[in-house]
RNA sequence: GCGAAAUUGGUGAAGUGGUUAACACGCCGGAUUGUGGCUCCGGUAUGCAUGGGUUCGAUUCCCAUAUUUCGCCCCA
């Protein structure tokens, strides 16, 4: 049998629907708020991934999809968003676009060569946002905010927003150095990891899992201390922005981001889930990154949210989906009834209804089951001599009661049935029924 | 990149070095020759991840590979 490759995922079924779910809320969501779709290649000259994280860090030294095409070109999977959307942005000298700043969403894969483990796969699906061209602390509060509406309408109760600044460079260089200095004389307290990442990742002893309780840690520096007069009023500003916007959040000092390229401010979207908190998305600014990657100087802010972990929290907090039950499933025997079962099946669904129809030729017994799996509101039982009157039986499955139907008026019968159900039965005894368990 | 465990039909799974691989759900058919969701009856694995080996004989033992899960590193 071939079977995915590792770390790979076939959604579909109950996780395909929140998936899509996710992301019609998204495409809304970037409509009103005005952010134009983009889609960059999902690879890209492994130069830029490189480049735009950090020659250094782990993340490039071995969890990069690295490959080599047929061309001997060095190309990479596309770990993250921001870095193909700043490049499309340069390449296509958008800075120079009448319209600033310029506005974007994504939604895609991304692959990162790690061993997986739950909630970790080597392709995973992001959407994201980013705003190029400006400093303005309303636009850190926009992307904030975005991102905290989606969860809401989504439904997802216990999302947190922690917020953090890292300063600028100079802000962020000089707590680094502080930190270091803090910290190396009780280095030896410290678990084997920590001590390992004083020198190349002391931001990450922070959340350390192993230390997070040491003492040491609770008089650590924090970034916010050390953000120079223009950070500290980026970040208040910030703020205000979202205490204006009703977005609740909280200052945490240990939201320190990974990736080099982030600067002022950053954030975590968490969520609650059997009692652990899982990050669901996530984002920062990133002034530095644009002529890192060879454009102008460019202030820039961007968020992305893992759909993967978004569609299990929802899942998590018993978020139920829009009913997918079908309106009409026309049951037929005979050839004649079947010809005429593919047709009104046609005619029914391009008046609207969702409508299915036997495709296995199984007895009339099946048909009646297969309809219920459906959750088939009507069912349609042809029978070639009523076809001749121009009749059908339409069964209503809620109340079982059959009424004979005139083909002509079968349209009109079955948008006034549906909606006559559908205000009596707002109910729970036809929705989510055997949706549970799960 | 390192370490550990798992892998039996459409699904959940039990089990054994030796004729027919338990049980349950599901599915198909019948009882009910065009009205189902209950009941009863019957059917339902090219055979136990793949490739080697040990053995008279392996799904059961050994090795390798793949995938999954968990932990570490790291986290975009």
């Amino acid at each position: 049998m071939i079977t995915k490759p590792k770390g790979c995922y076939d959604i579909y079924g109950k996780e395909g629907k929140y998936f899509q779910k996710i992301n019609e809320v998204v495409d809304m969501l970037a409509l009103v708020y005005h952010y134009q779709y983009i889609r960059t290649p999902i690879f890209e000259s492994s130069e830029l991934f490189h480049r735009g994280m950090g020659e250094t860090s782990d993340v490039v030294k071995k969890e990069m999809y690295d490959f080599k095409d047929k061309g001997d070109r060095n190309l990479t999977l596309r770990p993250e968003g921001t870095a193909g959307v700043v490049r499309a942005y340069i390449e296509n000298k958008m800075y120079g676009d009448a319209v600033q700043p310029v506005k974007f969403y994504y939604n895609g894969t991304m692959y990162r060569y790690e061993r997986p483990q739950l909630g970790r796969d080597r392709e995973l699906t992001q959407f994201g946002l980013e705003i190029l061209g400006t400093n303005d602390p309303i636009s850190d509060a926009e992307i904030i905010s975005f991102g905290y509406q989606v969860y809401q309408i989504l439904g997802l109760k216990n999302v947190k927003v922690q917020l953090n600044s890292l300063g600028d460079k100079e802000s962020r260089l000089k707590y680094r150095e502080e930190l270091i200095h803090y910290l190396k004389p009780h280095i030896g307290q410290f678990c084997e990891d920590c001590q390992e990442r004083l020198k190349e990742n002391p931001l990450r002893i922070l959340d350390c899992k192993v230390d997070k309780d040491n003492p040491i840690l609770k008089q650590v520096p924090k970034t916010l201390d050390y953000l120079n007069e223009e950070s500290k009023k980026h970040f208040e500003s910030v703020k205000e922005y979202l205490d204006l916007l009703s977005i609740p959040y909280e200052v945490d000092p240990t939201i320190v981001r990974g990736l080099d390229y982030y600067s002022h401010t950053v954030f975590e979207f968490t969520c609650e889930i059997d009692g652990k908190s899982l990050a669901i998305g996530g984002g920062g600014r990133y002034n530095g990154l644009v002529e890192l990657l060879g454009g102008p100087s460019t202030p820039c802010i961007g968020f992305a949210s893992g759909v993967d972990r978004v569609a299990l929290a929802m899942q998590q907090e018993g978020i139920s989906l829009e009913d997918d039950r079908i309106d009409a499933f026309l049951l037929y025997v005979n050839d004649e009834e079947k010809k005429y079962a593919v047709y009104l099946a046609q005619e029914l669904r391009l008046a609207g209804f969702r409508v299915e129809t036997e495709y296995l030729g199984r007895s009339l017994k099946a048909q009646f089951k297969q309809a219920d799996r459906f959750r088939a509101s009507f069912l349609i039982i042809l029978n070639s001599e009523e076809l001749d009157n121009n009749e059908v039986k339409v069964k209503n499955n809620h109340t079982k009661e059959e009424e004979m139907v005139s083909i002509n008026m079968l349209i009109y019968y079955l948008d006034e049935q549906l909606s006559l159900l559908q205000e009596e039965c707002g109910c729970d005894c036809c929705h989510d029924k055997g949706e549970e368990n799960e």
